[in-house]
RNA sequence: GCACCCGUGGCGGAACAGGCAGACGCGCCGGAUUUAGGAUCCGGUCCGAAAGGGUGCGGGUUCAAGUCCCGCCGGGUGUACCA
């Protein structure tokens, strides 16, 4: 039970799809061939992981929207580049590989192919001749390369460390990969354990990362999640001395200035210098129990046990203020972490609600140094006075006593101001078959020696069996071939790494690859760097603007130091599409079956109707609903369009009544596709095409322009519309209409008059007129007259072609 | 808890930079066409008979507030014992 259609998309759609492939239109100029003296524009949308399940309408709407601003570049005189490609490494691949028995490598070909069908089926403009894979060995022998600078310069490196496991995909995780102690993945329950990763040193460039921000445009809400991210805080280090030991016990703070109200410090659980003076601690059996206690717990109960805080103190440690001399108890609690700072903390209750309920708990002083707050009922973190701080009393700035209270740990040598980051290093591997192998060699002589650039790619080798080992081993490691090498520096007996690269390592650089994507001798050549770089407008998801964007960003950074890029930031522009929702305003998703597939949609209303309305359903930043009645709106548009033909004069140019109409649309709808409002852009479209209808008929001048504009969203109709009426070429090649700014007002204005800011009536003027002239004809009407006679005017307001308000009283 | 964003008809959403709230579309109502349905075309559609009232609630600034300010309520996203 289709619906009627006006014009036969099917056939339409096809035809100029293969039009279009068959004279390369949408391929980019590299410099120095034709077309690469026009201004260059690189749009960049995120390219996807080609999953099993085929596209999803996500996918279309956010490739649609640097879609359509590409094409109306093109028109307007731009060397666009719009590249397409896979991030086909990963899980679910390897995950669907092992559960059917079919090799990732056939799997991810299958899927990739039928990606690229269904994008050619939408009729994305994209320059296929650039498609990467990351999978392909031309790609990830770069990837390895950047990994192989990266060693050298000591960015990557190994560590014994705590690492988030999930025992369901036996992967050890970044911190990244599982927030809330969830596997990104599976969503399985996270396990720490203790293991030797590769990690990569993004922590040093964390400063860059963040003064970075204020060069480029993104939105205000990316950048605020990217310093969020990074974490970045001032404060100080303080060294405490550990009583009758000649040790320090180091902490970092944020407020040195509060240290004369320590009551006690804390330390994680974990903290080394717990088991260095184990012998000195006469309750070392509690504390190993409470040790075992925090082990146990999931990240899950110690977010629901946020306000119920836990802990033991130390018998027999002690530690010394380094500024009034006090002894101060040492607890152990797990609301301090290892992971952060220093492990350990000086607590000052007054002025920490942590502490402050900590001390409640265990009965321990509470002494304040800052005035202004009820420290009986709550800790105070305002501004205030200081008091009982010794030489800080008086203080009332902040900036002011924290320098002080730093100066003074300098002098006495018990400590110094710091920065601290939330961002951690990298864990920058997996035991997972399907990634870039790491290309380093363990020799028993010479340690970690990298594989020379000259071997490179280090080519995955082909296995038949590639399930994760027990205890999460690399599938790698039972390779014999693979494993056992020679080193490259001495030639003895030496073992491959058998870990591979994460998910995010491919997605690191793609951007640079699309510049120059065949070339065999370099990642990308210098010129065409030169050219391209830097991408003018990066378009995605916001899942994606913390981790894909800072860790893309750090690889870029590193590559600009060490001269290989032009620029020190890779994207200048970054917005984020929102959502589609199902139909029932959940998120889609298999399990509750709301899916839309796209390809439906091509199928019965054919690309172009998809195209518009992903566009046209809301704010192109938020999340909205799919709509299955109001997508018709959108193909009764079209359909209208297809209509327009018949009603086609043949000839002349812009009717007068419909002169302004035209100006301000094309003003209107260039404007809106610049700042991403597809929704009134086409609204002003289909408000245009009503009045075109109104008249009852279209010169051939008038529905070229309309066409043009509709283009970007609607190309196969338009293509073909522009075919029938004798357009040069094609249409997606020809000039973006102009406007003339004096034609998009009009002569006359109708203009909103109010009695004391309520509407009373409208008047019709010259545009031109002069205030008195309107304020008289304003008066002059029957409704206004009527409100204002008899009553004394206190202030007329004139806002030129909008409206008038008179003020009376009485 | 903290940070940011958002609350507008039956629905999705418009509203530059404080200036006629509800553009455009869906849905709905009526009419034309049709054997009928669908499709299409034309007209209507914030509430109210009207005066008037309307942008989550309560205040404020202003000639004028969806828009600015203060305080609530509700929703979303991010982050989470970060010292």
């Amino acid at each position: 039970m289709s619906e009627e259609v006006r014009y036969d998309f099917r056939r339409i759609d096809k035809k100029w799809q293969d039009r279009w492939d068959a004279a390369h239109i949408f391929r980019a100029a590299d410099p120095g061939e034709p077309g690469s003296e026009k201004p260059k524009f690189y749009a960049l949308v995120e390219f996807p992981y080609p999953s099993g399940a085929g596209m999803h309408v996500g996918h279309i709407k956010a490739f649609s929207g640097l879609e359509v601003i590409s094409r109306m570049r093109r028109m307007q005189g731009y060397n666009v580049m719009f590249p397409m490609g896979f991030d086909a490494f990963g899980l679910p691949t390897e995950n669907y590989a092992i559960k059917t028995g079919t090799h990732p490598r056939t799997v991810t070909d299958v899927n990739v192919e039928r990606f690229i069908a269904q994008l050619k089926s939408v009729g994305f403009s994209f320059d296929w001749s650039r498609k990467i894979d990351t999978t392909e060995t031309d790609y990830y022998k770069w990837t390895q390369w950047i990994f192989l600078k990266m060693f050298e310069k000591g960015l990557a490196f190994r560590d014994t460390a705590l690492v988030n496991y999930c025992p369901h995909c036996k992967v050890v995780l970044s911190n990244e990969d599982s927030q809330g102690g969830k596997c990104d993945i599976c969503h399985s329950d996270i396990v720490q354990k203790s293991k030797d990763v590769w990690y990569l040193r993004i922590t040093e460039y964390a400063d860059k990362l963040l003064q970075g921000l204020e060069e480029v445009d993104y939105l205000p809400n990316i950048k605020q999640q990217q310093i969020n991210w990074i974490g970045r805080s001032e404060g100080a280090f303080v060294n405490f001395g550990l009583k009758d030991t000649g040790e320090k016990l180091r902490i970092y703070t944020t407020r040195p200035d509060t240290l004369f109200g320590v009551t006690f410090m804390v330390m994680a659980p974990e903290h080394p210098l717990i088991d260095k003076y184990a012998s000195k601690i006469a309750n070392m059996a509690d504390v190993e129990a409470y040790r075992a206690e925090c082990a146990k717990k999931t990240e899950f109960d110690r977010t629901q046990m946020n306000k119920d805080k836990t802990g033991l103190k130390l018998d027999g440690l002690c530690a010394v203020n380094p500024l009034n001399g006090k002894e101060i108890p040492i607890y152990i609690a797990d609301y301090v972490m290892m992971g952060y700072g220093t492990g350990a903390i000086m607590a000052v209750p007054a002025h920490d609600q942590r502490d402050w309920e900590f001390a409640r708990k265990f009965g321990i002083d509470v002494i304040e140094v800052i005035k202004g707050g009820d420290i009986e009922k709550e800790a105070y973190a305002g501004d205030g006075e200081m008091v009982n701080s010794g030489f800080l009393n008086g203080f009332t700035n902040k900036k002011d006593s924290i320098r002080r209270a730093i100066d003074e740990l300098v002098k006495i040598g018990a400590g110094e101001g710091g920065v601290q980051y939330k961002m951690k290093d990298w864990a920058f591997n997996r035991q997972r078959y399907w990634g870039e192998p790491i290309p380093i060699v363990h020799c028993p002589e010479c340690g970690m020696v990298p594989v020379p650039y000259d071997e490179l790619p280090l080519c995955l080798p082909d296995m038949k069996e590639f399930a994760p080992g027990q205890g999460g081993e690399s599938p790698l490691a039972r390779m014999p071939e693979f494993v056992n090498c020679k080193c490259p520096r001495c030639g003895k007996d030496a073992r491959r790494e058998t870990d591979t690269m994460p998910q995010w390592a491919g997605s690191s650089w793609y951007f640079l690859r699309y510049i120059d994507p065949h070339n065999n001798n370099c990642l990308a050549d210098e010129k065409k760097l030169e050219y391209w770089l830097p991408v003018d407008w990066y378009n995605g998801g916001m899942e994606h603007v913390t981790r894909h964007m800072i860790y893309s960003r750090f690889w870029h950074k590193f590559l600009y130091d060490i001269g290989v890029v032009p620029t020190d930031e890779p994207y200048a522009k970054r917005t984020a599409q929102g959502l589609i929702l199902g139909p029932d305003g959940e998120k889609m998703s298999k399990s509750r079956g709301n899916v839309v597939d796209p390809l439906d949609v091509v199928d019965e209303y054919g690309a172009d109707v998809l195209r518009t309305y992903v566009l046209f359903m809301g704010d192109y930043g938020s999340a909205a609903p799919w709509s299955p009645s109001s997508i018709k709106g959108c193909k009764r548009f079209l359909d209208r369009v297809a209509g327009l033909e018949a009603i086609c004069s043949g000839s002349g140019g812009i009717s007068k009544d419909l002169e302004s109409s035209f100006h301000k649309t094309i003003k209107k709808v260039t404007e809106d596709i610049d700042g991403m409002k597809f929704n009134t852009a086409i609204a002003a479209l289909m408000t245009l095409i009503n009045e075109i209808y109104d008249k009852k008929s279209v010169t051939r001048d008038e529905l070229s322009i309309f066409i043009t504009l509709l283009n970007p969203f609607a190309p196969h109709l338009t293509e073909e519309i522009w075919e029938h009426i004798g357009g040069k070429g094609l249409l997606s090649l020809a000039k973006w209409p102009e406007y003339d700014e004096a034609k998009t007002v009009d002569s006359t204005v109708e203009i909103a008059v109010q009695v004391n800011g309520k509407l009373r009536g409208t008047v019709k003027i010259a545009a031109d007129a002069a205030k008195d002239e309107v304020i008289a004809a304003a008066k002059a009407d029957e409704k206004v007259a009527s409100f204002v006679d008899g009553k004394e005017i206190v202030k007329e307001i004139y806002v030129p072609g909008k409206l008038v308000n008179i003020v009376v009283r009485g």
